[in-house]
DNA sequence: CTGAAAGCGCTTACAG
DNA sequence: CTGAAAGCGCTTACAG
């Protein structure tokens, strides 16, 4: 490959088949004033000189551009990865193109992706927000994950509180009654929603709702953050005998704590996750936690998208949340 | 949010700001044939407006997108997920803006996406192909994870033979003499480059090379077709007392065959792979594997693309090779 | 059934 | 330093 060649154009097209441009164009459309003949032509003439129609063309010309922003926290994480997939499978199925963008977490380039997005003019955008959210009325917002009351037009998040407080009956089942929580910064709403059950749950229960049970990692969910908060619920005199960690990875920082202070899980300290750890069955021990729904949590974002698409942005906001599921493995102590 | 508002265009910035259209252009471009005092204005009217340049105008006149697609076989693993973030940052910083593109690993969607992104007229294409390619004289591409012999403006691999021959001569100096192996088809050049090492290592270190031991899992490396071969090297009369898988997700299929069948890693066979697999700490027992460098990966076939925009595409096409390097833990049977 | 013309929102010679 | 004009490659009324 020495060199770029040229891209043949709709005007290539229709000289080499010889008719004009307005034609070429139809025909290529398959529409139907175009006689069946002439579009054999044009078509020919297209296969002939490998034509792609350009898209950016015809977006300026539509006004629309077939594209879909998708802004992620992270696409490495393994969540949001298949959140993407999902919403792709959907969205490329409905003719859209999906562009995806990190913000690596910070508010500042979530705000920043937005307006690239914007100025490619997508047709919509499906947000899991960082914080840096700002409502826009030039673009519908579907946003997923964490939500933002009363903003875009459709949200999807998990069923955190429903989630938070399977898992703490759990562990009440199995006779604990000292229970730690080791969950993320209440400054967004899954990480508010799972801290605000667990709370709840345990009181629910009618067990005493201890404030130094309660440890929280950083905004990341990082694992490192988790290992710190197990480590100080492990520290403590009376420690519990059973902790809750609000995703996957926390509970990896946190099985590494257990393990560090050569203590046993599930004989000195069980422990249930949210989130079920991909090959979580080969972890040691392997974690009973909330069965992944991220794709699906995708797929339904995108739809809708889709949805607003159609109805033009003016019905009433849908608010769905996914189900979870309990996944019973040996780190509670069943078994 | 109901009803989508009009994006101003530079049409509205300029009358706002009392000038031609083309003044507001240089102005917005910050051009130095514009005085200082008229930037200003031009800059405060496209403020006040909430003005967001069209890209697609814009890259329609110039005939430059500034899109590079990235094509994968599945952005949920976490290999791809890694390369694809690396690339996206180098190219981010350039001014890129990078559509990925999933292909499940079939060869017809993978040459649906190249079409698409050619009639979006990205500027370049990364790829790790899943055997879909065909070199297209229209945009340059860089190939990634599986090469291509003779295509490409540029290739990144890691060094697949040196790793694997790193593997086979750490099991070597446990004293292992019956070595298997659970590798990939040999379609790409990963799959294959990591088989003929295999064989090349083992008769380099003198010992005899059965047929039996060379077990292949399916085209997508899953972890289900990685618990098949372990199976089969496991049911056979004098099986392997060493196993070299070739990637993570085989590892994670073999190590469950082991379990299945009673048997003790690496006590009754040791294990090694290629591949570092993510918290592979945690897992039971602790894997001995490949470093993972994907990310660099990724920043590297960037780096090759952009190169080879400035070049031109006419230099000869550099072919890189990222070393690996040997996590050492328990499933071999150090410690 | 087909074509000439206008226009999507930009950039960029060209002229002044 | 500024503006009028052409053109990127399409689509789509409008006319015939």
């Amino acid at each position: 490959m020495a060199t770029i060649a040229h891209h043949p154009t709709l005007a290539d097209v229709a000289r080499e088949a010889g008719v004009s441009v307005s034609t070429a164009s139809r025909a290529l459309r398959d529409d139907a004033a175009v006689s069946p003949m002439t579009k054999r032509r044009v078509r020919d003439a297209a296969r002939r000189l490998g034509y792609e129609p350009n898209k950016l063309a015809r977006s300026l010309r539509t006004r629309s551009s077939s594209f879909v922003g998708m802004i992620v926290p992270d696409i490495a994480i393994g969540f949001y990865a298949r959140a993407v997939k999902g919403a792709q499978d959907v969205l490329e199925q409905a003719g859209y193109q999906v562009l995806v963008m990190n913000t690596e977490r910070e508010a500042g380039r979530e705000l920043q992706a937005l307006r690239t997005l914007l100025s490619h003019r997508v047709d919509g955008v499906l947000l899991a927000t960082s914080g840096g959210f700002e409502d826009s009325d030039r673009v519908p917002v579907v946003l997923f994950d964490n939500l933002v009351p009363g903003s875009g037009v459709g949200s999807v998040a998990r069923a955190n509180r429903e989630g938070v407080a399977i898992l703490v009956s759990h562990l009440v089942g199995h006779g604990h009654e000292r229970i730690g929580f080791v969950g993320a910064p209440p400054i967004l709403t899954s990480g508010f929603e799972r801290l605000e059950s667990f709370q709840a749950s345990v009181a629910a229960a009618g067990l005493s709702l201890r404030s130094e049970y309660v440890r929280l990692g950083d905004e990341s969910w990082s694992p490192s953050s988790g290992e710190r908060a197990m480590r100080e619920l492990l520290a403590l005199d009376e420690p519990p005998t059973a902790v809750v960690t609000a995703s996957d990875t926390l509970a990896f920082g946190a099985i590494e704590a257990v393990r560090a202070r050569g203590r046993r899980i599930p004989d000195d300290v069980a422990l249930v996750s949210f989130d079920d750890p991909l090959f979580g069955d080969l972890l040691e021990p392997p974690v009973t936690a909330l069965a992944r729904n991220e794709r699906e949590l995708g797929e339904l974002a995108a739809s809708l998208l889709l949805h607003a698409f159609q109805t033009g942005v003016r019905a009433t906001p849908a608010e769905v949340r996914l189900p979870v599921e309990l996944i019973v493995r040996r780190s509670c102590g069943c078994l």
